[in-house]
DNA sequence: AACTTAATGATATTGAATATCATTATTCGA
DNA sequence: TCGAATAATGATATTCAATATCATTAAGTT
């Protein structure tokens, strides 16, 4: 996606930051690696194609990509952070198998109206939520 | 309350487990301890009474009472863990101001059922949720 | 009281994430 | 194109919450 790229190089410009090469591998590589990675899976990643690059950089650049609103970060409760493309994605929540760790990305625009509702109430403005479903998939139901 | 120390008791002898003065004590500041307590607020206010007391030995028992559903873990985004009493009280999410901290317990029963469709609709058994609303409340709205 | 078993507290350790800092690379104006 | 200015990098140390280890102590049981 080159679109997403751009808008990387854009922010950073914006920024006055710099866009170097370490940047470009690590946006290059976390844009094809799969959904939901942690910056540990991803720095071993981008290690095999650059085993000079530093961890600190990794977490460096998640960070920057998010501030940027191109990646987003979600945390499933295991302890660690992790990171899934945003830009060109609409929100979405997630359902989790407490089992098997399986996760499936989700939207109810009816629950996401009655969230704006339910703070209304309470004089607040909402600015963002997170939402985790948690139970057993299909396949790890009845299991053992 | 004298119910939930009771059940407090009853799960650790169902548990086989030993009813302790330090555990006895944690339970007692935990309950009259004000919500949303942190292990280290906590071991602060429970070392008041009693400085022999080990931080391990409240990390420990909160969650004995967590396990014993007398408390629930939540997770502000604060990178600490927080506990509230759960005995007797119904669920409830949270509605935070992420300019002054200042937390509010809601509940709005048809996102309930809706987070059960919705899960229900991808072949899920949902066994529990966390959902957390950002935003500004009222009193910092505008400031600054 | 003796015995079995779990709990405690001090301490060490883990693991994710951030901070520090000397060196290097990028940007941009001359 | 060349520097000067400035930001980025990678190695390393550090932080912080949380857990593990383990010798000693205390509960519960007979
Ligand atoms: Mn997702
Ligand atoms: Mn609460
Ligand atoms: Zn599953
Ligand atoms: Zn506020």
């Amino acid at each position: 996606m080159q679109a997403a790229r751009e808008q990387f190089f854009n922010y950073l410009a914006r920024k006055k930051l710099k866009f170097t090469s370490q940047r470009a591998l690590i946006f290059d590589v976390f844009w094809t690696a799969e959904n939901h990675v942690s910056p540990e899976e991803l720095y071993g990643q981008v290690k095999e194609k650059d085993p000079s690059i530093g961890q600190a950089t990794v977490y460096r650049t998640l960070k920057l990509l998010s501030d940027s609103t191109i990646a987003r970060e979600v945390d499933f409760g295991d302890g660690v952070t992790r990171y899934e493309p945003h830009f060109g994605t609409s929100h979405h929540d997630h359902l989790i198998c407490t089992r098997c760790g399986k996760s499936v990305e989700v939207i109810d625009e009816k629950i996401e109206k009655l969230q704006e509702n339910l703070a209304a109430e309470h004089g607040f403005t909402l600015s963002g939520h997170s939402m985790y479903l948690y139970g057993e998939c299909r396949h790890c139901k009845g299991k053992e």
